[in-house]
DNA sequence: CTGTTAGCGCCTTCAC
DNA sequence: GTGAAGGCGCTAACAG
């Protein structure tokens, strides 16, 4: 039996071998070319089982554990996709990263994470750094990036997904939806059921306000202007649903319907109203946006336009996935929405 | 003016250079050598201004963006941390990855996430990948990993932080509180206020099973034992707590106190229990856990075992740097935390 | 099926 | 302050 030069490492639990190894001393162990044992590690089905197994042997035997780094630079595949996000507060951000990580997990990839806090300056400083690690995909949230974060993508002729929204010049590929559309559907939703008193409570995201516009645009077609229009600082929470419903109520004391940004924050209007006894629906109407499954059961129920962040990560990781297998993939993705009526309208 | 090959990209916005150039590129055009160019970015100090001024011009003229996986490989210093955790749709776990990922972004470091969902094998496959990237840290979440995963951490040499636990054996360092203090914090709790008939909500969580392991120790010194114990399946949802409340009523109808695995949970508690007419707290106190803002918002507002996420993420990533700098660093860390009496015990 | 050769792009170590 | 040589660990391309 060999005797490789095997450092080891004392703790707790006993003797532990120090890693250290590289393909080359497992080749010397098992007696065959470096090239073999990353074959055989790589792409076992082109060596011969028999190899394979010595090779494995050699594996277990020195610790050997793959330098990717190495790979990645030989190879120009980094095996890297990059999710940049706001945050990951927000639960449809995180089912989102979930979906996005098992899938392109599963697939063989890892995820480096890059929150913005909703900053474009750290959004660009984010893609700057990521690109030099190469990554095979970048998967970026909105269609509002500096001009440079542009350029530097496109430079970098890497797939790129925009995510959570749907306008007509992507850097590359693009899944999500229609914001304003989603304002016009709530404006419709709401007009027919005679509420005339709309209030918007929204928190300073630039998707949010697109929404409204959408839903401002829908009620001035029938004549009907917000009532009352309160922005609210980020992040989102229920804390900032009771103090914005609060204000809302001091300004326009006779509101017929809340529209909100999240169902974080419509949560917390209902919340507020049924503590100052208002009742819901028969007083007032309140509108979410979000997939949280709590909407569904919150008291009473809350009406909510539901997108389904999971799926947007599943689509999204898979778009970069076909684009590397060399796949066509359409650069523009609608995921839809759909406007859930619930107890609460 | 040289002309370097430069091959350019056209797109919507206009002529794009395509990245390709290297540190020897950029050499080339300011008429240094590589090396240079490598200290003039990495280490300007040591390199002249006017040498600098020159470097940074040629690399505005050629595109050139950095190739940290050379880098990385050549310096066996990749700038990657990894956080691993079950998942990331637990507020505090999301507090969490936020601070870790805010603090070592502004250290010049990037983070790799890997989603566990409360599985060991899945933990063991991503560390295993993890490690092949070579990272400089990595922090896990709790102290139950496979033998497997505990030996090739400490094979790897490499930073590890257990966060979310306080164990006497850490894999090399840990940053939390002790589960069991908490269980014992809430029987006190409880019992000072004479409660009796308690029951516990809590979903599969490890961490979860230990707090209630030392509530119930707790509780059994004072010869209290748990009225009801209902387990759910991950993840913890606010759905999730209306349905445990309904089934904890169905077993134990004159519960006087609900302890919960989380205030999500505790949250959906609460709202069961107000659908039904059970007035909170003269009839039903309810403990959540957790460090949502919305524990002290909501209807009545939540008692809650408060645990700081981001303070935990930023401590936790501070140890890490630390330990890359050389400093010495505790291997436990205590955190802490708060048991907060709100308006619902 | 397996091996040889030749880099990938950068940084370390030493020299000047 | 700057440069030359060599190597980090792996894989592509081509032989055999």
């Amino acid at each position: 039996m060999d005797k490789t030069e095997m450092r080891t490492l004392r703790t707790a639990g006993g003797e532990v071998p120090v890693s250290g190894a590289t393909l080359a001393d497992v080749a010397r162990v098992a007696g065959v070319s470096p090239i073999t044992v990353s074959r055989a590690l790589n792409q076992p089905q082109l060596v011969r089982p028999n190899t394979v197994a010595k090779v494995q042997a050699a594996v277990q035997q020195t610790g050997y554990v793959k330098n990717m780094m190495a790979g990645a630079l030989a190879s120009s595949r980094s095996r890297l996709v990059s999710l940049v996000l706001p945050t990951i507060s927000t639960p449809i951000f995180a089912d989102m990263v979930q979906a996005a990580s098992d899938h392109l997990t599963a697939a063989g990839y890892q995820v480096m994470l890059g929150l913005s806090s909703y900053e474009a300056w750290r959004e660009e400083l984010l893609v700057e750094t990521i690109l030099s690690r190469r990554p095979d995909g970048v998967i970026l949230t909105g269609s509002l990036h500096t001009d440079s974060t542009r350029r530097r993508l496109q430079a970098a002729q890497v797939p790129v997904v925009e995510a959570w929204d749907l306008t007509p010049s992507p850097i590359d590929m693009m899944v999500g939806f229609s914001h304003e559309e989603v304002g016009h559907a709530i404006a419709q939703h709401l007009l027919e059921r005679g509420y005339k008193r709309i209030a918007i409570l929204a928190v300073q995201d630039p998707r949010a306000a697109r929404r409204n516009q959408g839903l401002q645009a829908g009620l001035a077609k029938h004549g009907v202007e917000v009532a009352a229009l309160q922005i609210m600082p980020l992040p989102s929470t229920f804390a900032l649903g009771r103090d914005g419903m609060a204000a809302l109520l001091a300004s326009c004391p006779d509101v017929q319907a809340v529209v909100c940004s999240s169902d974080t924050l419509a949560h917390g209007v209902l919340t507020e109203a049924i503590a100052r006894g208002i009742k819901v629906p028969e007083q007032l109407a309140v509108v979410g946006f979000g997939d949280l499954s709590f909407a569904a059961h919150t008291y009473p129920p809350l009406s909510t336009v539901r997108v389904d962040g999971a799926n947007i990560g599943r689509v999204a990781a898979q778009a970069i996935l076909d684009r590397l297998e060399g796949k066509a993939v359409g650069s523009l993705t609608d995921t839809g929405f759909q406007l859930l009526q619930r107890g609460s309208t």
